[in-house]
DNA sequence: GCAAACAATAATTTCGAAATAATGTTCAAT
DNA sequence: ATTGAACATTATTTCGAAATTATTGTTTGC
């Protein structure tokens, strides 16, 4: 075992997998890129089957596309991709969160004020360009990831974390653009207020607002950086 | 090459895919059986790299499950997780239906038709059993997938196409049994109907009541197969 | 007789070389 | 100058052996 740190009971694929999860929800992996085995080999340290096995898992998830026999690229972002997934998104967190409310317990709603805690210290801490940061990224996602988590729906939880990771990259691109993050901050408040109030339909109405309005953002300004309302890689603008 | 019936553009990785998804969807690799590469091998005619990435992307597909560093199981069946998984099947395709309504045009109405017809003239050839067969299947699904094929949103067909499978496996499980298929039949003529008379809540209603009631026809005549009520891993009851 | 420690076996997981497909280049023919 | 075929190059995909880990069976001490 060349890496003394890999979680006990997990497999190097599985590993490698996380790793590049990461890495392509905070893009460091961008966009669009071309995935080539002998860069990811210096960069993961590890085998050609083993990057494949990790890569095939990520094409299933939607973070990676293959192409037929040219290899492998990181999933595109595009206009469309993002309108789809804003709407997919609403559906499932709508339902997920009425049935949260529905069914939490005790523990349920301490860990919501927990995690909600955590985010706001943190961002205290971090000051006026926190949302830069990946440590309150993760935080932003286990406080929404709590809100949901009592819906009693393993499908729809593992369908819902899916698409939030997805939406994560949309999210990066528009923050490089300072938007409103600080009316983020007031609804993620008041979305936890309605919540623990079990006001099923005032939180699922704040929740879509939440998600639609942070597509707006995106789209308002970072809009440009897509090539067009056709869905289309940064590889074949590149080429061009 | 091995096998000229590969199709162009394929890897073998995702010919095997295919395959082993089909093989696992109608059961002939049963739910909870062990994967042994070795036997794999020789049923695939394939190598340990390509097979494993195969798995890898079943398991990203709910199909299969990953134990740690011991192999891959074809993922069990269970009362909880068929009814959750018709729960949130519900509310997709009540979705996607909607929408599809919505936009769908010509081509569309046509489409569905289409499938009808040859639904039900294969349904006739078959005589009173035609539901074990695959070929007959693999029509029902195209006919289902017709339906909500104009909704525009990939990510919703995605989803709804994964579900559609996983649930397969339960629908086969009662199969067996014979149960009320007919009326089944019916139902897929009063569905097209609602649809092609662009009734929105209506097909909603019916596609939600077919799919229900299937699931209540498996918990009625196979429920007993599964090993509790309780929903549970292997793993979490080894684990006590 | 029983349990713990150890050895043997059988499985999975990883690796890197070999095969295969895609891409880029040269060069002749139009 | 442009097209296209043949070749060279580069990258991906597949393979099977080697390493690692789990499982089974055996022995040893109590």
């Amino acid at each position: 075992m060349t890496d003394g740190r890999r979680s006990s009971g997990e497999t190097r694929a599985g590993d490698v997998l996380q790793r590049m999860r990461l890495d392509i929800i905070s893009c460091v992996l961008k966009p669009g890129a071309k995935l080539r085995f002998e860069s990811l080999k210096d960069m993961y340290a590890v085998s050609f089957s083993t990057l494949r096995e990790a890569l095939s898992r990520l094409v299933a998830e939607g973070l990676v596309v293959a192409e037929g026999q040219r290899g492998f690229i990181v999933a595109p972002l595009s206009l469309a991709d993002l309108l789809d997934l804003t709407d997919v998104r609403v559906l499932i967190e709508r339902e997920a969160l009425r049935l949260a409310i529905e069914k939490g317990d005790d523990r349920w709603e301490a860990e919501i004020i927990g995690t909600y805690h955590r985010m706001d210290r943190l961002q205290g801490r971090l000051g006026h360009e926190y949302y830069l940061s990946e440590d309150w990224s993760k935080v932003h996602g286990e406080f929404h990831y709590a809100l949901v988590s009592a819906c009693g729906s393993p499908n729809l939880l593992e369908i819902r974390q899916k698409l939030f990771e997805r939406a994560h990259r949309y999210r990066r691109m528009s923050s490089q653009f300072r938007p409103k993050w600080r009316e983020k901050d007031v609804e993620h408040r008041t979305i936890m207020e309605a919540v623990l109030a079990r006001d099923p339909k005032r939180a699922a109405d704040l929740i879509e607002r939440h998600i639609r309005e942070t597509t707006e953002n995106v789209v308002e300004h970072a809009g440009h950086l897509f090539s067009g309302g056709i869905p289309r890689s940064g590889a074949d603008v590149a080429a061009e």
